[in-house]
DNA sequence: TCTATCATCGAACACTTGTTCGAAAGTCTT
DNA sequence: AAGACTTTCGAACAAGTGTTCGATGATAGA
């Protein structure tokens, strides 16, 4: 994923990326024709084929792409923090922001998540695996700090994946809530929910550690 | 959908319905050939087709009737119940209830929502609307009610569409909790999350109501 | 046993699918 | 202006698609 020196060839994949997504989360990836991406790309059928050498490869293209940024992008942004219930809280705006941005992509990645099969499946699964992993240690870390009981880390992770990814099914940026709005409902709504009576206890702890976070950045800043 | 009297033609139209919704569940509906559908149900290609006109109704068949099912059971499970919590936590039981216990026709009728088109679709999602708007206009009563602040009741209820419907992406019967703890990690997980601070208020209220229900229940049975 | 209705089937049709291949056009360096 | 690439394309192919139709076998009432 090179950001600066995008050659022409680069720009075009891209494009033809962007273009291919819109498509498939409009109508769908197998009810899509290579001919609908043709017309939609304008480019001739065959000509399509210099950039990647299936369907299925355009697919995973789209997919890991995607995935790829959302992960680096949440990496990025962990870094150097060291509070869990922070980290989390990060990650879930960090994974709306992208989804609602790159809405189309995000789509595919989800709902075509089967339509991908073999290798290229299994190159998609691995990165998916390792996000999920890191969700679910997080939560596992949040839930021993606080002493959480009753509630199944699996069913906790999942849940919160359900929350955030079906979006796609319902949210509409011009008459819901705008993203930030989207994140601080499900934030609060999920953390609140598994904290439990908790919550208030955390959260408490954690805008002063916020304060001082903060404080300490201005810092650094003048 | 009667249930008592069910002639050949209805016992079979259900074991078509039945095999093929496993055959969508599995392939997806689109990649799904008419002949997959064949060879599953064992009947001849054109055979299929003295129970339904298309493809497409098929899928309808397997939807309507899956969701009639749900939306039925639910009222009557609700009938008499007025606390909106204690009905929520009803609903919430039946729904994930009944989508582990028919997973493939749960799985095409969220999966494959978009895969039906025209009147069929309509239907459908009449339907959707309806049972989207009974737990919207319910968390409205539990947010009213407990005086819930900050906290979009559309995005509340379609996060909790989100956690149900979702596990069907992950949810194994064999390996994680069964569906009573299924359905307990989520509604605590929603519930608490959804009243923030009220929850352990409303938990007391609720169940001493619960208390005094049961009490009156097993006067009725004696 | 005859007959009317129900249930099933084989064979075929018209059409769309993803992909290939050789040739042409564009682009840039020398 | 020649040559070496990169990029684009039209035309075609083999395979698979959903659906139809006329004809069969099964079933049950007269």
């Amino acid at each position: 994923m090179p950001a600066e020196p995008q050659s022409k060839y680069d720009q075009k994949l891209v494009h033809v990326l962007k273009t291919s997504a819109a498509v498939f989360a409009d109508k769908g990836y197998h009810p899509t024709s290579m001919r609908d991406i043709s017309r939609a790309t304008k480019m001739s059928l065959s000509g399509l084929y210099y950039y990647f050498k299936s369907k299925e490869e355009l697919l995973f293209l789209i997919q890991d792409y995607c995935f790829s940024t959302v992960i680096d992008d949440c990496r990025r942004l962990l870094e150097g923090v060291d509070d869990p219930v922070r980290r989390l809280k990060l990650l879930i705006e960090n994974h709306l922001h992208y989804f609602v941005q790159n809405m189309n992509e995000m789509k595919v990645l989800s709902h075509e998540a089967e339509s991908i099969t073999g290798d290229l499946f299994k190159k998609v699964n691995t990165k998916k695996r390792q996000y999920v992993n890191l969700v679910m240690n997080l939560l596992g870390e949040i839930a021993r700090e606080n002493r959480v009981e009753g509630v199944d880390v699996r069913v906790a992770t999942f849940s919160l994946f359900g929350m955030m990814n079906w979006i796609y099914n319902w949210y509409n940026p011009r008459k819901d809530v705008d993203v930030a709005g989207l994140s601080n409902n499900i934030t609060r709504l999920f953390l609140s929910g598994f904290l439990g009576d908790k919550a208030l206890e955390a959260e408490r702890l954690e805008t002063g550690r916020e304060a001082h976070l903060e404080r300490s950045v201005s810092i650094w800043q003048q």
